[in-house]
DNA sequence: CGTCACATACTCGGATCCGACTAATTGGAT
DNA sequence: ATCCAATTAGTCGGATCCGAGTATGTGACG
């Protein structure tokens, strides 16, 4: 009857704004963008406009105004209802709480690393490795300075944080795949053959 | 003109399995599931027609046989072209050496820690570490009960592999907040607000 | 003072995704 | 023999996603 609440991270962030004050979308994508933020939610004029409408079904948040400046597309400003604020947090708090099952691109193309040469994966492998570097060394950076230049505190760097650990994870964990490969720890197939292996799910 | 080449990551999982030997699409569902690769790639039904579809479409797979088995519906097997499997390798290499961008819902989620009270957010984030935990360690164990077991080799297993070590990287940071927040490094904000900062964006 | 580029603000329609459903068949229990 | 449950195989339609497009306003420059 009412359509599903809301599931797509760019509605969380769209609260996230409106708690601070009421706005219009186009104002909210570029208050995610000016903060960075576009770089935790993907956000995309088209998606906005979807997630707002939707959050105005579910009742979440509610329109203000509709002002017209000149004879511009109208701006319609939202703000959040106490439901959308209790929701909001209630949402927070699972996504923190149970880790969601991910399907990162990678590790549909690990599977099948096996296809690809020895050679030409070590090959692939050095490349993302030099790739994942260098956003490391980047993010290092400006994690830095804004850090230090006090520009933010420290719980508002959190995201980026941890984007950071986890590619260095990864780096890590793809340049020791390099070396096992390099030093004949890694078998390769003969054919492109992918054994049944049946692997342990859970019932 | 020909709707754009397949993007879905199942359709990676079909290329590859196509690679093995033609099948039917049900019999890739059930293959994949068998082989645990439904932990690598999201894999519903709905989606997995829609994705033989668009590949026949772009000329990478080809319908080989419409055999009807009792009155049941049609088993439409598919086999992979020339072009597939150039363009399947191609895609692999790409997939593995290019980091993709992503979203996971657990960045989307830190972006806001601040709007949970300093409490519950500790709490949550002792509840996730506690999930990740187990996780990890069903993980090493079946892991350690394949390879051991000589069931696969462990080039068949490196994105279990993978997904193990980015857990404990996950893990490892999440202690580390909690502990941040116990200790008093972590300094929360008196109400939800939060500064513009402008954090460096690549031009 | 014309116009070219950019910013503002939103709409639209096609592509994709996926859960729920249909429908026949096999295999035990009763 | 019969009936329920599980398996086999695929369809359908609604929800979501998002890039490209629309249309106006503003400022700079010659």
């Amino acid at each position: 009857m009412d359509g599903g609440r809301p599931a797509n991270p760019l509605a969380l962030a769209v609260l996230g704004l409106l708690l601070e004050r009421p706005m219009h979308p186009h104002a909210m994508a570029t208050t995610l963008r000016e903060r960075g933020l576009d770089q935790a939610f993907k956000v995309t004029t088209g998606s906005l406009y979807d997630v707002v409408r939707s959050l105005e079904r579910a009742n979440w948040i509610s329109a203000q105004e509709t002002a017209r400046v000149g004879g511009r597309p109208a701006r319609t400003v939202y703000a959040h209802t106490a439901r959308g604020r209790d929701e909001f947090v209630a949402w927070l708090d699972e996504l923190i709480r149970v880790p969601a099952k991910e399907y990162p691109k990678f590790i549909s193309a690990i599977s099948y690393l096996g296809a690809l040469g020895r050679q030409p994966a070590r090959d692939a492998l050095t490349e993302r490795a030099r790739c994942l570097s260098a956003q490391a060394e980047q993010a290092r950076a400006v994690w830095r300075e804004v850090v230090d230049s006090g520009r933010a505190p420290r719980l508002f760097m959190l995201e980026a944080e941890y984007g950071l650990r986890m590619i260095e994870a990864e780096l890590t964990w793809v340049g020791q795949l390099i070396a096992d490969i390099d030093e004949g720890r890694l078998s390769w197939p003969a054919a492109g053959a992918r054994p049944a292996h049946d692997s342990g799910r859970t019932a």
